[in-house]
DNA sequence: AATGAAATAAGATGCAC
DNA sequence: GTGCATCTTATTTCATT
């Protein structure tokens, strides 16, 4: 991945409605290296693919909770029912195992404190937990999907 | 928004690729009326853009770390100076307002444990603090870009 | 080995129904 | 909402450096 690859997913990172062309006439190339640069890093899976953002509030999700995971087992069994819960709710965006004395954190969108309640009832009934704290996100100030990519302009 | 707009949105955010027609298909529509639809929630601003995404890990950073940020000036100076930082740091690609004891958390991507404790110099050197935790996500288990779009099938 | 130009195929966009 | 005309863009092939 050289330097006109890194100028490329900059400028796809924040929009991917982009013609070749107009990608070319950005990074200073032409339309067809462009194209074969984009097919030979999703081959390579740099680029894992085009998403629609959708806004979250104008669909109804106002509230963004960050929920804090404590378990006391550590067996292979009781993770795999936590992952299965995970996956199996769309209004979990992410869940990522930490380091610390958390052991996972979820973030969840969803509509209000009723949404949550119902989150929170679905939750416990699958998965036992030694501890579990959330904390809501008023706003999001900054929220993006792109990469930062290192390297000269 | 009806019924349809959110199956096209429930597609559409999973893959951003997909041709008018294709999505028509799998909505059980034409590619005329898709594509209006998707016109019309762009103007809206239900769709906020559409993104390429790019496999951190693959350009070098395996490291996020959620950085939990406590103030004792909550005034409107100190949020600009933070909220100033955050937007000049790519490493940043999440800035959020807490409710509860954390006023702020940052989702920040790193390469290593050397670029953040560089990010943790010049965050300190703009900003200044009550109390910097910072925790590490070893691995995003699940992570996506689509929002849940309630509502039937 | 990567680029650029031209030809072809596929998709987006606009109009009439 | 559907079907068709048109224009733009992606994609393939080929020549070039």
């Amino acid at each position: 991945m050289d330097d006109l690859d890194k100028k490329i997913l900059r400028v796809i990172q924040k929009d991917g409605s982009l013609s070749t062309a107009e990608i070319g006439r950005r990074v200073g190339i032409t339309a067809m290296p462009v194209w074969r640069r984009i097919k030979r890093m999703e081959t390579a899976g740099i680029i894992q693919g085009t998403v629609v953002l959708v806004d979250a509030k104008k669909v109804g999700l106002s509230l963004t909770a960050y929920v804090m995971l404590r378990t006391n087992r550590h067996d292979a069994d009781w993770f795999e029912e936590l992952a299965t819960f995970c996956q199996g709710e769309d209004a979990i965006v992410e869940f990522h195992r930490l380091s610390g004395d958390i052991d996972f954190l979820l973030k969840v969108l969803l509509a209000d404190m009723d949404d949550y309640q119902a989150f929170y009832r679905r939750m416990i009934a699958k998965v036992s937990f030694m501890d579990v704290s959330t904390t809501f996100a008023f706003e999001a100030t900054k929220q993006t999907t792109a990469v930062p990519i290192d390297g000269s302009l």
